[in-house]
DNA sequence: TATTCAGTTTCAAATACTGGAACCAGCCAG
DNA sequence: CTGGCTGGTTCCAGTATTTGAAACTGAATA
């Protein structure tokens, strides 16, 4: 196949692998046979079924005997809330996150860094009661987001170099930064103004201001971003955000640290 | 604090053994020490360690070296998302739940049979805007709440035999079934109706009721509930709900079987 | 300097995982 | 009906992983 080894993940014993498989099938987003898998897989049939099966007496997978087709377990989802509850920024920055919504009329996104891409623990919109909750969770590219290009500016070098190699720097629009250079460039604007820009490099259309949070020992631990759309704002009506989101930001990091949060 | 108690152990290998100390890393809902894990641990220290080790590395867990803590890890939110949107009852029930919520005027609770356990796919609060998001994924015995029960009601025979081992009965309240057999003295009742009541059995001042999901071959794969508080309503007055609930929960199983759920 | 205590590493033994191959369906075509 | 598929499951010996007692760090007390 085309990657050999190590663009990221090492696949550290059986957990690896099980993960491996569960991964594999989540990128379907839909109930996949066991042949689809196998296609798809490095392993070898006997060993993919019994994968399989561990997963799914776990209740990581659940499989219809039906269809004989395999989708992701409920487990997750409860594994999942306590993960959010009691280990995301989103409880924490809650009431925050909801003032600057109501002040700002607009999305507000709160977002950590994982595996080099970018999470949405919380995304609020102002407008729509119910929209939001499909939002959390998911997942976007840490290159081209307001709210990654904020955590990247502010990560240690060290930790920015193998977050680089976990970018694929995929063209989705043409402002989209095409390289790690072209993205290395903004990163000393970011630094300077402690904001980053969205500048439709993500979706057409989509745009978004930006800012890191960090906790006291100067690192960031996540970002938070107030997103709208070009025919309501342009990037410099977007500057109109800066100060209450950098606000924001500063009592979101202000709390964490005194939660003593992980990060 | 109830007593879970893992009655249901069989932690198959490697993988189990690792989710099995990532449950014990949730069940504390702080971030944990690694000794007080080794405390409540069947596994020795280096097995322990190892398996965190693993667990952390493959972002299941974090941990913070400036505390030595474990917390629940981020990859957990992004699997538990795609789990949440392509695999649960949730976004195919979303209209239907917005609809009896705003017709009701009172919370709407979607909901899934995981090993035994209530889970919440959804939630929403027709009155309050953002309390909602905080609680799904969340989970609850399944012999003492609404939704629960009129699942219990409807599964196969074998398989509520099992599922009622995995009860604790822990009296919550005064009303609460405390045994196997004051439950199953109520299904037959759940049955005939095709309704079932949370008589505040969970939580002091709350009631609900509660109707089971079909899919055409008959198996309940989900419930929906309209839940309130007795300062509002009391039983009676929820027999208000119920025929937009029946309705309501008809919808989303001709739904859910077109788009061959699972279950 | 001695003494815990928390966390990490070692290493041979124990075990669980591997995967080629054989085995069962069920389905379809001849 | 028969023989050849294809998707799925089980066997089993060889081997790679995991195991855990014990030894080791290294920091914090005493």
């Amino acid at each position: 196949m085309n990657s050999p080894k190590a663009v990221q993940g090492k696949a550290d014993g059986t957990v690896g692998k099980a993960l491996e498989v569960l991964d594999s099938v989540a990128a379907y987003e839909r109930p996949v046979k066991f042949v689809e898998l196998l296609e798809h897989s490095p392993y070898p049939k006997a060993t993919l079924y019994r994968l399989l099966q561990t997963l799914t007496s776990q209740n990581l997978l659940s499989h219809d005997p039906e269809t004989g087709t395999y989708s992701m377990g409920l487990r997750l989802i409860r594994l999942a809330h306590t993960a959010w509850e009691h280990a995301s920024l989103a409880p924490i920055a809650r009431p925050f996150v909801e003032e600057l919504a109501a002040e700002a009329g607009e999305s507000v996104h709160l977002a950590q860094l994982d595996n080099g891409q970018v999470i949405f623990v919380e995304k609020l919109k102002a407008t729509d009661r119910f929209e939001t909750l499909a939002q959390v969770g998911k997942v976007a590219p840490a290159y081209c987001t307001g709210v990654g290009k904020a955590m990247l500016a502010f990560i240690a070098p060290k930790r920015l170099d193998i977050v680089l190699q976990q970018q694929s720097f995929f063209p989705y629009t043409t402002a989209t930064h095409a390289s790690a250079e072209s993205l290395l460039g903004e990163l000393p604007d970011i630094r300077r103004d402690g904001i980053a820009f969205d500048r439709e490099e993500h979706e057409q259309g989509i745009v978004s201001i930006a800012a890191p949070i960090f906790i006291s020992n100067g690192r960031v631990i996540g970002a938070l971003s107030v997103a709208t759309s070009t025919t309501r704002y342009d990037l410099n009506g977007l500057t109109a955000f800066k100060a209450s989101l950098l606000e924001t930001a500063e009592k979101i990091g202000a709390q964490a640290t005194s939660w003593h949060f992980p990060g």
